[in-house]
DNA sequence: CTATTAAGTTGACATCATCAACAAACGGCA
DNA sequence: TGCCGTTTGTTGATGATGTCAACTTAATAG
């Protein structure tokens, strides 16, 4: 009766989005040789496409945006600051933060993960029309913005 | 022009259903010492439910499900088994698979989670109508039934 | 100035993933 | 039947990720 309330308890998205996510992660991993020529693995190709859309930026906002943890974080950027990917500079209204960027290297990392990637992606949607990627996307998108 | 083709190659769902799982995964963590009675941690939470949803089943059939290795799967079922939830019996068709089945034990745990996980979801979906839950599932579905 | 809080780093540890090698059982086929 | 390739499941070794707590330094409130 109410509008929101739902009588039954819902478990089976949870379940959808992991096998979704496996999927892609599976996909990946089979062609990673192929294109992860700087060895960032997945959760490192995670932090440099995010670092693509929000640069320049400090490390707590990028923990924020892809809740993992920080000290994850911390070692993840040491790893791609040695490979040359990234570059950290100290903040100057704030002495305690470092604010990322990527090295042209990095950016041309990023297009070549972006790319493989949206490749990926795109085969394991190919189900589904334009409109219904476009629905999706919103949808989670909407979920997402808090 | 083309009802398919996609001339800009999109990595923003990948993005959006991993930050989706981590929040989710987040929310879960700190809830966890709440309701992880067994200690079974969110991959071992993953294989009861989704056991809930096969049994009885053979181990090739969950690995392939729910896409991990099946090194690991072997390690998760030893330590479910251990802890009383799960049950292995040899097939009567096939002499070299285990077919898996839920204890007592096991499906009053899986319950407990399944109670759990939805509430977390629920929760995150919130700004979502019903409606459109119903619809993110079932683009999920779509994309995944191969 | 002092107490508190926030940003990042480090260490220790647990969990999870991945790969290769293996035994046992099935299947096909001569 | 006996051989051979395949499938199922297990084990070992190792790397990658996640998590928690302690710590340093800097900002900020009072």
């Amino acid at each position: 009766m109410s509008t929101k309330t739902k009588a039954v308890p819902d478990i089976e998205i949870g379940k959808l989005v992991d096998r979704f996510m496996r999927h892609i992660h599976c996909e990946l991993g089979r062609k990673a040789p192929t294109f992860d020529t700087e060895k960032v693995g997945p959760a490192g190709g995670l932090v440099l496409m995010t670092l693509a859309d929000l640069e320049p930026v400090a490390i707590h906002e990028l923990v924020r945006t892809i809740a993992r943890d920080k000290a994850q974080i911390t070692r993840l950027l040491q790893s791609l600051e040695k490979k040359g990917l990234i570059e950290k500079s100290p903040s100057r209204d704030d002495g305690r933060v470092s604010v990322l960027q990527l090295t042209p290297k990095g950016e041309d990392t990023v297009a070549r993960l972006r790319f493989v990637v949206a490749e990926t992606i795109d085969s394991l949607l190919d189900p589904l029309s334009a409109q219904e990627r476009g629905t999706l996307k919103s949808l989670l998108k909407k979920a997402l913005q808090t």
